[in-house]
DNA sequence: CCTATATAGTTTAATCTTGAACCATTATGG
DNA sequence: CCATAATGGTTCAAGATTAAACTATATAGG
Protein backbone atom coordinates (compact mmCIF):
# COMPACT_ATOMS: atom_id res chain seq x y z
CA UNK A 1 0.00 0.00 0.00
CA UNK A 2 1.57 3.23 -1.34
CA UNK A 3 0.48 6.78 -1.49
CA UNK A 4 -0.34 7.76 -4.85
CA UNK A 5 1.63 10.50 -6.26
CA UNK A 6 -1.83 12.61 -6.43
CA UNK A 7 -5.09 12.64 -5.74
CA UNK A 8 -7.37 12.43 -8.99
CA UNK A 9 -4.32 11.68 -11.70
CA UNK A 10 -4.30 8.16 -11.53
CA UNK A 11 -7.97 7.60 -10.60
CA UNK A 12 -9.52 9.48 -13.07
CA UNK A 13 -10.97 7.81 -15.67
CA UNK A 14 -9.48 7.82 -19.47
CA UNK A 15 -12.66 9.58 -20.72
CA UNK A 16 -12.15 12.60 -18.75
CA UNK A 17 -8.54 12.50 -19.51
CA UNK A 18 -8.78 12.29 -23.03
CA UNK A 19 -11.60 14.98 -23.13
CA UNK A 20 -9.09 17.31 -21.39
CA UNK A 21 -6.22 16.80 -23.59
CA UNK A 22 -8.96 17.54 -26.17
CA UNK A 23 -10.36 20.59 -24.79
CA UNK A 24 -6.59 21.97 -24.24
CA UNK A 25 -5.39 21.24 -28.11
CA UNK A 26 -8.93 23.01 -28.70
CA UNK A 27 -8.32 26.35 -27.02
CA UNK A 28 -4.41 26.32 -28.81
CA UNK A 29 -5.73 25.75 -32.20
CA UNK A 30 -8.46 28.13 -31.70
CA UNK A 31 -6.43 31.14 -30.72
CA UNK A 32 -3.81 30.41 -33.44
CA UNK A 33 -6.63 30.83 -35.64
CA UNK A 34 -8.22 33.46 -34.64
CA UNK A 35 -4.66 35.19 -35.18
CA UNK A 36 -4.86 34.71 -38.81
CA UNK A 37 -8.32 36.60 -38.95
CA UNK A 38 -7.76 39.91 -38.24
CA UNK A 39 -9.61 41.15 -41.07
CA UNK A 40 -12.64 41.48 -39.02
CA UNK A 41 -12.98 37.12 -40.04
CA UNK A 42 -14.01 35.95 -36.07
CA UNK A 43 -13.57 32.22 -35.23
CA UNK A 44 -16.52 31.59 -35.80
CA UNK A 45 -17.25 32.94 -39.09
CA UNK A 46 -14.62 31.43 -40.56
CA UNK A 47 -15.68 27.80 -39.38
CA UNK A 48 -18.88 28.56 -41.19
CA UNK A 49 -17.31 29.42 -44.54
CA UNK A 50 -14.97 26.17 -44.09
CA UNK A 51 -17.51 24.02 -43.49
CA UNK A 52 -19.94 25.00 -46.57
CA UNK A 53 -16.57 24.78 -48.23
CA UNK A 54 -16.22 21.46 -47.39
CA UNK A 55 -19.05 19.97 -47.20
CA UNK A 56 -22.15 20.26 -50.05
CA UNK A 57 -25.28 19.83 -49.66
CA UNK A 58 -28.21 22.10 -48.51
CA UNK A 59 -27.48 23.83 -45.31
CA UNK A 60 -29.78 26.22 -43.44
CA UNK A 61 -28.99 28.68 -40.08
CA UNK A 62 -30.75 25.54 -38.13
CA UNK A 63 -28.42 22.70 -39.52
CA UNK A 64 -25.58 24.64 -39.20
CA UNK A 65 -26.07 25.73 -35.62
CA UNK A 66 -26.35 21.78 -34.69
CA UNK A 67 -23.15 21.16 -36.80
CA UNK A 68 -21.60 23.47 -34.48
CA UNK A 69 -23.52 22.63 -31.60
CA UNK A 70 -24.28 26.17 -31.03
CA UNK A 71 -27.58 27.84 -30.17
CA UNK A 72 -29.81 29.15 -32.76
CA UNK A 73 -29.53 32.75 -31.82
CA UNK A 74 -25.75 32.87 -32.41
CA UNK A 75 -26.12 31.45 -35.81
CA UNK A 76 -28.14 34.18 -36.72
CA UNK A 77 -25.85 36.66 -35.56
CA UNK A 78 -22.74 35.04 -37.09
CA UNK A 79 -24.64 34.48 -40.49
CA UNK A 80 -25.60 38.01 -40.40
CA UNK A 81 -22.13 39.39 -40.27
CA UNK A 82 -21.12 36.90 -42.58
CA UNK A 83 -23.44 38.24 -45.24
CA UNK A 84 -23.08 41.84 -44.59
CA UNK A 85 -19.58 41.22 -45.42
CA UNK A 86 -20.54 39.49 -48.91
CA UNK A 87 -19.08 36.34 -47.78
CA UNK A 88 -22.44 33.66 -47.77
CA UNK A 89 -25.72 34.05 -49.54
CA UNK A 90 -29.01 33.67 -47.38
CA UNK A 91 -31.87 32.99 -49.65
CA UNK A 92 -35.49 31.86 -48.54
CA UNK A 93 -36.02 28.48 -48.81
CA UNK A 94 -38.91 28.09 -51.60
CA UNK A 95 -40.23 24.59 -50.54
CA UNK A 96 -40.53 25.63 -46.80
CA UNK A 97 -41.82 28.71 -45.53
CA UNK A 98 -39.50 28.79 -42.05
CA UNK A 99 -36.37 27.64 -43.65
CA UNK A 100 -33.60 29.50 -45.63
CA UNK A 101 -30.50 28.62 -47.70
CA UNK A 102 -27.25 29.49 -47.04
CA UNK A 103 -24.43 29.16 -49.56
CA UNK A 104 -20.51 30.08 -50.12
CA UNK A 105 -20.26 33.12 -52.20
CA UNK A 106 -16.95 33.70 -54.66
CA UNK A 107 -16.01 36.21 -52.19
CA UNK A 108 -16.16 33.78 -49.40
CA UNK A 109 -14.32 30.96 -50.43
CA UNK A 110 -11.46 33.27 -51.25
CA UNK A 111 -11.60 34.91 -47.84
CA UNK A 112 -11.69 31.04 -46.60
CA UNK A 113 -9.00 30.30 -48.80
CA UNK A 114 -7.25 32.90 -47.73
CA UNK A 115 -7.33 32.09 -43.77
CA UNK A 116 -6.12 28.72 -45.15
CA UNK A 117 -2.71 29.73 -46.70
CA UNK A 118 -2.22 32.63 -44.14
CA UNK A 119 -2.36 29.86 -41.27
CA UNK A 120 -0.71 27.21 -43.53
CA UNK A 121 2.75 27.72 -42.40
CA UNK A 122 1.87 27.44 -38.39
CA UNK A 123 0.26 24.70 -39.26
CA UNK A 124 2.98 22.93 -41.55
CA UNK A 125 5.46 23.27 -38.58
CA UNK A 126 3.24 21.70 -35.93
CA UNK A 127 2.90 18.89 -38.43
CA UNK A 128 6.54 18.23 -38.54
CA UNK A 129 7.30 18.64 -35.17
CA UNK A 130 4.88 15.83 -34.43
CA UNK A 131 6.12 11.99 -34.86
CA UNK A 132 5.53 11.28 -38.56
CA UNK A 133 2.55 9.12 -38.64
CA UNK A 134 0.77 10.18 -35.08
CA UNK A 135 -2.20 12.68 -37.16
CA UNK A 136 -2.69 10.21 -39.77
CA UNK A 137 -3.50 7.46 -36.32
CA UNK A 138 -5.17 10.15 -34.12
CA UNK A 139 -7.96 10.94 -37.73
CA UNK A 140 -9.64 7.92 -38.04
CA UNK A 141 -10.32 7.67 -34.32
CA UNK A 142 -11.19 10.98 -33.39
CA UNK A 143 -13.76 10.86 -36.33
CA UNK A 144 -15.03 7.60 -34.50
CA UNK A 145 -15.45 9.70 -31.49
CA UNK A 146 -16.73 12.54 -32.40
CA UNK A 147 -19.74 10.54 -34.43
CA UNK A 148 -20.35 8.60 -31.47
CA UNK A 149 -20.69 11.77 -29.34
CA UNK A 150 -22.69 13.84 -32.25
CA UNK A 151 -25.58 11.03 -32.37
CA UNK A 152 -26.62 10.82 -29.08
CA UNK A 153 -26.48 14.29 -28.22
CA UNK A 154 -29.49 16.85 -27.14
CA UNK A 155 -30.51 19.06 -29.56
CA UNK A 156 -30.20 22.51 -28.52
CA UNK A 157 -31.89 26.15 -28.01
CA UNK B 1 -7.58 11.29 -63.65
CA UNK B 2 -11.24 11.31 -61.72
CA UNK B 3 -12.65 13.99 -59.66
CA UNK B 4 -12.32 14.57 -56.43
CA UNK B 5 -16.06 14.16 -54.72
CA UNK B 6 -15.85 17.63 -53.06
CA UNK B 7 -13.41 20.64 -53.32
CA UNK B 8 -11.61 20.50 -50.11
CA UNK B 9 -12.50 17.39 -47.99
CA UNK B 10 -9.57 15.50 -50.13
CA UNK B 11 -7.17 18.49 -50.17
CA UNK B 12 -6.94 19.46 -46.83
CA UNK B 13 -4.10 18.56 -45.00
CA UNK B 14 -4.19 16.17 -42.29
CA UNK B 15 -3.98 18.55 -39.33
CA UNK B 16 -6.78 20.85 -40.73
CA UNK B 17 -8.94 17.56 -40.06
CA UNK B 18 -7.67 16.65 -36.89
CA UNK B 19 -7.91 19.98 -35.48
CA UNK B 20 -11.61 20.30 -36.88
CA UNK B 21 -12.59 16.98 -35.34
CA UNK B 22 -11.22 18.02 -31.80
CA UNK B 23 -12.64 21.11 -31.66
CA UNK B 24 -15.97 19.60 -32.69
CA UNK B 25 -15.82 17.14 -29.82
CA UNK B 26 -14.23 19.72 -27.47
CA UNK B 27 -17.51 21.68 -27.89
CA UNK B 28 -19.71 18.45 -27.71
CA UNK B 29 -17.99 18.05 -24.64
CA UNK B 30 -17.78 21.60 -23.09
CA UNK B 31 -21.86 22.07 -23.54
CA UNK B 32 -22.23 17.98 -21.57
CA UNK B 33 -20.45 19.65 -19.16
CA UNK B 34 -21.55 22.74 -18.62
CA UNK B 35 -25.29 21.33 -18.07
CA UNK B 36 -23.93 19.12 -15.30
CA UNK B 37 -22.99 22.53 -13.13
CA UNK B 38 -26.11 24.72 -12.87
CA UNK B 39 -25.42 26.35 -9.23
CA UNK B 40 -23.52 28.73 -10.73
CA UNK B 41 -20.29 26.83 -11.93
CA UNK B 42 -19.49 27.98 -14.96
CA UNK B 43 -17.25 26.05 -17.14
CA UNK B 44 -14.14 27.89 -16.50
CA UNK B 45 -14.89 27.78 -12.91
CA UNK B 46 -15.20 23.95 -12.95
CA UNK B 47 -11.93 23.82 -15.16
CA UNK B 48 -9.52 25.96 -12.83
CA UNK B 49 -11.22 23.60 -9.84
CA UNK B 50 -10.61 20.41 -11.44
CA UNK B 51 -7.25 21.52 -12.59
CA UNK B 52 -6.04 22.64 -8.65
CA UNK B 53 -7.17 19.12 -7.50
CA UNK B 54 -5.33 16.98 -10.16
CA UNK B 55 -2.25 18.86 -10.55
CA UNK B 56 -0.79 19.88 -7.33
CA UNK B 57 1.99 22.65 -6.80
CA UNK B 58 1.92 26.31 -6.29
CA UNK B 59 -0.50 28.08 -8.68
CA UNK B 60 -0.84 31.47 -9.15
CA UNK B 61 -3.27 33.18 -11.57
CA UNK B 62 -0.90 34.41 -14.50
CA UNK B 63 0.34 30.39 -14.28
CA UNK B 64 -3.58 29.25 -14.29
CA UNK B 65 -4.42 31.37 -17.32
CA UNK B 66 -1.25 29.93 -19.42
CA UNK B 67 -2.22 26.72 -18.37
CA UNK B 68 -5.21 27.06 -19.81
CA UNK B 69 -4.81 29.57 -22.41
CA UNK B 70 -7.03 32.35 -21.15
CA UNK B 71 -5.72 36.04 -20.61
CA UNK B 72 -5.27 37.02 -17.65
CA UNK B 73 -8.57 39.16 -17.45
CA UNK B 74 -9.97 36.01 -17.49
CA UNK B 75 -8.15 34.64 -14.95
CA UNK B 76 -8.94 37.47 -12.82
CA UNK B 77 -12.75 37.40 -13.47
CA UNK B 78 -13.16 33.56 -12.79
CA UNK B 79 -11.26 33.60 -9.61
CA UNK B 80 -13.33 36.83 -8.16
CA UNK B 81 -16.47 34.43 -8.74
CA UNK B 82 -14.34 31.09 -7.10
CA UNK B 83 -13.23 33.31 -4.34
CA UNK B 84 -16.67 34.38 -3.23
CA UNK B 85 -18.01 31.44 -3.93
CA UNK B 86 -15.70 30.20 -1.39
CA UNK B 87 -14.24 27.57 -3.53
CA UNK B 88 -10.97 28.90 -3.68
CA UNK B 89 -8.59 30.81 -1.53
CA UNK B 90 -6.44 33.15 -3.10
CA UNK B 91 -3.44 35.06 -1.02
CA UNK B 92 -0.51 37.20 -1.27
CA UNK B 93 2.86 35.61 -2.36
CA UNK B 94 5.10 36.22 0.69
CA UNK B 95 7.91 35.54 -1.90
CA UNK B 96 6.87 37.75 -4.36
CA UNK B 97 5.02 41.42 -3.87
CA UNK B 98 3.27 40.55 -7.44
CA UNK B 99 1.95 37.32 -6.99
CA UNK B 100 -0.78 35.56 -5.88
CA UNK B 101 -1.08 31.63 -4.61
CA UNK B 102 -4.39 30.08 -5.20
CA UNK B 103 -5.30 27.00 -3.39
CA UNK B 104 -8.81 25.02 -3.43
CA UNK B 105 -10.86 24.77 -0.49
CA UNK B 106 -12.85 21.70 1.05
CA UNK B 107 -15.87 23.41 -0.53
CA UNK B 108 -14.00 23.83 -4.19
CA UNK B 109 -12.96 20.15 -4.03
CA UNK B 110 -16.31 19.12 -3.08
CA UNK B 111 -18.15 21.39 -5.53
CA UNK B 112 -15.82 19.50 -8.14
CA UNK B 113 -16.36 16.29 -6.95
CA UNK B 114 -19.92 16.87 -7.15
CA UNK B 115 -19.64 17.40 -10.76
CA UNK B 116 -17.74 15.07 -11.69
CA UNK B 117 -19.90 12.25 -10.11
CA UNK B 118 -22.91 14.14 -11.64
CA UNK B 119 -20.96 13.53 -15.06
CA UNK B 120 -20.06 10.15 -14.64
CA UNK B 121 -23.14 8.29 -16.36
CA UNK B 122 -23.30 10.70 -19.69
CA UNK B 123 -19.09 9.99 -19.78
CA UNK B 124 -19.36 6.53 -18.69
CA UNK B 125 -22.27 6.16 -21.61
CA UNK B 126 -20.21 7.38 -23.89
CA UNK B 127 -16.94 5.84 -23.11
CA UNK B 128 -19.22 2.36 -23.42
CA UNK B 129 -20.66 3.14 -26.68
CA UNK B 130 -16.89 3.42 -28.08
CA UNK B 131 -14.51 0.55 -29.10
CA UNK B 132 -12.80 -0.91 -26.30
CA UNK B 133 -9.71 0.40 -26.78
CA UNK B 134 -10.09 3.48 -28.36
CA UNK B 135 -9.30 5.81 -25.39
CA UNK B 136 -6.52 3.93 -24.81
CA UNK B 137 -4.66 4.54 -28.04
CA UNK B 138 -5.81 8.46 -28.00
CA UNK B 139 -4.96 9.36 -24.54
CA UNK B 140 -0.94 9.49 -25.11
CA UNK B 141 -0.81 10.39 -29.00
CA UNK B 142 -3.30 13.77 -27.79
CA UNK B 143 -0.41 14.25 -25.12
CA UNK B 144 2.45 14.37 -27.95
CA UNK B 145 0.27 17.10 -29.60
CA UNK B 146 -0.23 19.20 -26.95
CA UNK B 147 2.73 19.26 -25.37
CA UNK B 148 3.88 20.28 -28.77
CA UNK B 149 1.60 22.49 -29.38
CA UNK B 150 2.31 24.09 -25.13
CA UNK B 151 5.78 24.61 -25.91
CA UNK B 152 5.97 26.61 -29.06
CA UNK B 153 3.06 29.22 -28.49
CA UNK B 154 3.17 32.87 -28.12
CA UNK B 155 2.40 33.77 -24.22
CA UNK B 156 -0.86 35.56 -23.92
CA UNK B 157 -2.40 38.69 -22.53
C1' DC C 1 -60.98 20.38 -40.98
C1' DC C 2 -58.75 22.00 -36.67
C1' DT C 3 -56.35 21.84 -32.70
C1' DA C 4 -51.86 20.73 -30.61
C1' DT C 5 -47.24 20.27 -31.19
C1' DA C 6 -42.82 20.71 -33.41
C1' DT C 7 -39.57 23.34 -36.06
C1' DA C 8 -37.11 27.71 -38.25
C1' DG C 9 -35.53 31.99 -37.29
C1' DT C 10 -35.08 36.47 -34.64
C1' DT C 11 -34.57 39.26 -30.66
C1' DT C 12 -33.32 40.48 -25.86
C1' DA C 13 -30.75 40.61 -21.44
C1' DA C 14 -27.12 38.52 -18.97
C1' DT C 15 -22.59 36.39 -18.94
C1' DC C 16 -17.92 35.54 -20.51
C1' DT C 17 -13.71 36.49 -23.11
C1' DT C 18 -10.67 39.39 -25.38
C1' DG C 19 -7.45 43.21 -26.07
C1' DA C 20 -5.59 47.14 -24.40
C1' DA C 21 -4.36 50.36 -20.98
C1' DC C 22 -2.75 50.77 -16.55
C1' DC C 23 -0.16 50.34 -11.89
C1' DA C 24 3.00 47.81 -8.93
C1' DT C 25 6.88 44.91 -8.34
C1' DT C 26 10.86 42.32 -9.86
C1' DA C 27 14.75 41.21 -13.02
C1' DT C 28 18.51 42.79 -16.21
C1' DG C 29 22.65 44.88 -17.45
C1' DG C 30 25.39 49.13 -18.02
C1' DC D 1 23.33 51.92 -8.20
C1' DC D 2 19.98 53.04 -11.75
C1' DA D 3 17.43 52.94 -15.88
C1' DT D 4 14.93 49.79 -18.70
C1' DA D 5 12.52 45.88 -19.58
C1' DA D 6 9.70 42.08 -18.07
C1' DT D 7 6.15 40.10 -15.19
C1' DG D 8 1.77 39.84 -12.09
C1' DG D 9 -2.61 41.53 -11.54
C1' DT D 10 -6.77 44.58 -12.31
C1' DT D 11 -10.02 47.26 -14.91
C1' DC D 12 -12.84 48.60 -18.91
C1' DA D 13 -15.15 48.66 -23.49
C1' DA D 14 -16.27 45.80 -27.36
C1' DG D 15 -17.55 41.42 -29.31
C1' DA D 16 -19.58 36.75 -28.96
C1' DT D 17 -22.53 33.19 -26.77
C1' DT D 18 -26.32 31.53 -24.06
C1' DA D 19 -31.02 30.92 -22.45
C1' DA D 20 -35.47 32.28 -22.95
C1' DA D 21 -39.35 34.54 -25.05
C1' DC D 22 -41.56 35.37 -29.30
C1' DT D 23 -43.40 35.06 -34.30
C1' DA D 24 -44.35 32.31 -38.20
C1' DT D 25 -44.83 28.11 -40.69
C1' DA D 26 -45.36 23.08 -40.90
C1' DT D 27 -46.79 18.48 -39.25
C1' DA D 28 -49.70 15.03 -36.76
C1' DG D 29 -53.92 13.17 -34.70
C1' DG D 30 -58.58 13.13 -33.77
Amino acid sequence: MKAPPSRYVEGDPLIFRVLTEIGIIAQLSRTTMERSTPDGLSGAGFGVLSHLARLPGDWSPARLARAFQVTKGAMTNTLQRLEADGLVRVAADPADGRAKHVTLTKKGLKARDAVVGTLAPSMQSLAGALPATLLAELLPRLAIMRAVMDTDRDPRG
